[in-house]
DNA sequence: CAATAAATGAGAATAAGTCTCATTTATAAC
DNA sequence: GTTATAAATGAGACTTATTCTCATTTATTG
């Protein structure tokens, strides 16, 4: 709750019910979520169109990332600046993603990669995205 | 014509005017495009239910990649085996999407990370995907 | 060329996401 | 604490991308 609050009025956000409602649920995962799960999570507490009202305004706001899963569904994630850069792992199985930390060793080896890249394309390139896809051999039960 | 011809009956695909149709259209951009702009392009020869069930069917047979912008629109690009395994830089100004090869180095390097990780996490990684966000600085006429 | 299965076209159906607008709520001033 | 004002919300209509249905057409095989 107060983890919440802190972080709309961190980031002059005016505090309302459905925002706090929607970084709690946020909170509470870990790992990325469905828009479709949170909608369900937040069923009779957050109207469909205020949850992504409020999704818009957290990306806004830098702290909120969006990609899609394998099946081409959104897919959203809490960045707070105590998260480090971090990439995902797909499970084509059943369906789960994980943040995956690179070792810094092939993060540096990216960074000059890019730079090279920057110069042949003559392109300022800002941010990156690296997807893995697999499956998990024993993580899950869904997985046999 | 004689391309996507062979390209079908390769694949144990029966050869039909619209496939020819897609796979032109799609042999014709040497760059990603649009799901909504190859409607556009195909318009009056290939019915919309149509264009989906053959982009489906080229997904299938494993030469058809589809992935999706900065505006998350679906974006499809032919994967002929002719073409090397590459990335893909977009421009948030203009929204092209250009093809990236890099650094044969640099791909070694990924391959063992990624190796690290199967290992880590007790994943099969099938493959990978890495995307690059920026702007192009002075590459097209949309881009100041 | 005929028979059969597969593919297609047209448009209805679905679903994710956006928009509208009347009502409610947060904030700032007093 | 009240009040005024702007901002946010809820409910559901609307839009748009994609899928589905089914009658008709086309490709393939013998």
């Amino acid at each position: 709750m107060q983890d919440s609050k802190k972080i709309l009025s961190d980031n002059n956000v005016s505090i309302t019910n459905p925002r706090i409602l929607v970084l709690e649920a946020l909170l509470d995962n870990k790992s990325p979520i469905t828009v479709d799960e949170l909608l369900t999570k937040l069923e009779n507490q957050v109207a469909k169109s205020t949850l992504y009202r409020v999704l818009s305004d957290l990306k806004k706001i830098n702290i909120l990332q969006e990609f899609t899963n394998l099946e081409n569904q959104s897919v959203v994630e809490l960045l707070l600046d105590t998260d480090s850069h971090h990439h995902h792992l797909f499970c084509s199985d059943c369906g789960e993603i994980i943040d995956v930390d690179m070792a810094n060793e092939f993060e540096e080896k990216l960074s000059k990669e890019i730079k090279r890249i920057e110069k042949k394309f003559n392109f300022i390139i800002e941010d990156h995205r690296l997807e893995l896809f697999g499956k998990c051999t024993d993580l899950c039960e869904n997985c046999s």
